[in-house]
RNA sequence: GGAGGGGUCGCAUAGUGGUUUAGUGCGGCGGUCUUGAAAACCGCUAUGUCCGAAAGGGCAUCGCGAGUUCGAAUCUCGCCCCCUCCGCCA
């Protein structure tokens, strides 16, 4: 959500982050509904001053025919208002609705793209493995050295179903407690957060109202969070943060749901996108300055990167293009990690910046130095999402033989160099 | 799941239809006094929104939402949360 008093001063600023998104909003609509929200609520603001004032008369009025006068005005003026009330409350559901719905501006550095497709590489990391055989899939692998059952995953789960068995879980923990090592070397703190949340979490990161049928919803209305920012974002919703505490720095392990409802055909075999998964993800939150929200930007790439590099898994990095970004997106990294199988390089990680985009939402604030309240700015990244690290992981470094060279990182997590 | 109690201005509390523009205490800020400090005394003490160049003013907010009324913190209904007890349970 932007500010409605910059969104009125600055149409064309808006209108320009449509284009570049591609975006559908329609800013002269909201516009116009904020016209007739002003003048509405000023024509019933006016309306209650006058009951207001007459109520006071009233309880003061010792004649009683003036008295009873005076309620009949009254009752007039009340009816009135209600009709007003009406027409209010109409005009502020259409300019809720389309407030929730404006664009976030992307960042001048973003370049210009309809889709994924268009991002820009700025760096590679990493020799993309050379093989002297023809190197497997993750799949086939996996499924060798009994490190995954799909069949079976399909059979309790459905589609997208997965087990993961031995080495692999085994694995999985290693990942999970050497990204968490890794945040906690750099004083990030720590969060397991609830990932069954209310509607306003999801509404304030931006996933509602848009992208309801990416999100599985419970019979209480609750939703189930496809990434650990919507919780951890929504642990500050309604607050006032004290300034030195800033910034707050949380490396939250959760699972992770998402319904995948636009990709039906893409990815349908093997752990690169499943509906249930497991992440390490970064969330800042930072005062309300752009350059503060950069730098962090850049921070939260440069551990992703040193995550990947301690594996050794080759990588590049991804600039997003203005169409690639969500709603509430200024600015977004990937990290796609080379997958021999594929030929290419496939996203593994996701790093964004919002401004105040989702503390607006929010309502999380901080009292700055010279005593206002600033919406803080808000920042999230992965660490490592599993198991679709696995899929790089096992494929790079597979040997002939069909076993796999536990990256020495992970070797004292799972107490051997090698599966097979 | 069942029964009961409760949610008021940072904290604590008063307030069962109209002098409540929500009182009081504590805390916080400013001032008087003092060599300094304490005490005492005086004043101030939220958020949002609209009008205004500003000074200032209007409106809203007593968990949330709807209703009754000329008028609601106060009455009615629904929801959320907290506490106590019972039941179930990893």
């Amino acid at each position: 959500m932007l500010d409605i008093k910059f969104i009125r001063e600055n149409k064309e600023v808006i209108k320009e982050a449509v284009r570049k998104k591609k975006s559908d909003f329609n800013v002269e609509a909201l516009l116009e509904a904020d016209e007739q929200r002003i003048k509405l609520t000023s024509e019933v603001d006016n309306l209650r001053a006058c009951q207001n004032e007459a109520s006071s008369k009233i309880s003061q009025i010792q004649d009683e025919t003036e008295r009873d006068n005076l309620i009949e005005q009254m009752k007039e003026v009340k009816n009135s208002r209600e009709k007003k009330e009406e027409e209010l409350k109409q005009v502020m559901e259409t300019w809720k609705n389309l407030l929730l719905k404006v664009p976030n501006i992307p960042d001048s550095s973003v370049p210009e793209g309809k889709d994924d497709s268009e991002n820009q590489e700025i760096k590679i990391w990493g020799d993309r493995s050379k093989f002297d055989f023809i190197p497997k899939g993750h799949i086939e692998l996996m499924t060798d050295l009994k490190l995954v059952d799909f069949e079976r995953g399909i059979k309790v789960s459905g589609f997208r179903g997965y087990f993961l068995k031995n080495e692999a879980v085994l694995l999985s923990f290693a990942i999970w407690q050497h990204a968490m090592k890794l945040a906690l070397e750099d004083g990030f703190t720590s969060l397991l957060p609830p990932v069954l949340d209310r509607p306003e979490n999801f509404m304030g990161t931006g996933y509602l109202p848009d992208g309801e049928e990416d999100l599985y919803k419970t019979q209480d209305n609750d939703y189930l969070a496809g990434t650990a920012e919507v919780p951890t974002m929504g642990y500050y919703f309604d607050e006032i943060v004290p300034l030195d505490r800033l910034p707050y720095k949380f490396i939250v392990f959760s699972p992770c749901y998402r319904r995948e409802a636009g990709s039906h055909g893409k990815d349908t075999q093997g752990l690169i996108r499943v509906h249930e998964f497991y992440k390490v993800e970064q969330v800042i939150l930072c005062e309300a300055n752009h350059q503060e929200s950069v730098n962090w930007h850049e921070k939260l790439l440069a551990n992703a990167e040193r995550f990947m590099q301690s594996l050794k898994i080759p990588y590049r990095v991804v600039i997003n293009c203005a169409g690639d970004l969500g709603q509430g997106q200024v600015k977004k990294y990937d990290i796609e990690a080379w997958v021999p199988s594929e030929g290419k390089f496939r996203e593994t990680h996701s790093i964004s910046y919002f401004h105040d985009f989702q503390a607006r939402r929010l309502n999380t604030r901080y009292r700055d130095t010279e005593g206002r309240l600033r919406f803080v700015h808000s920042l999230n990244g992965t660490l490592v999402a599993s198991p679709r690290i696995l899929v790089p992981l096992i494929e790079n470094f597979q040997q002939a033989d069909g076993s796999v060279v536990v990256p020495e990182a992970l070797r004292p997590y799972l107490g051997k160099d090698i599966i097979k």
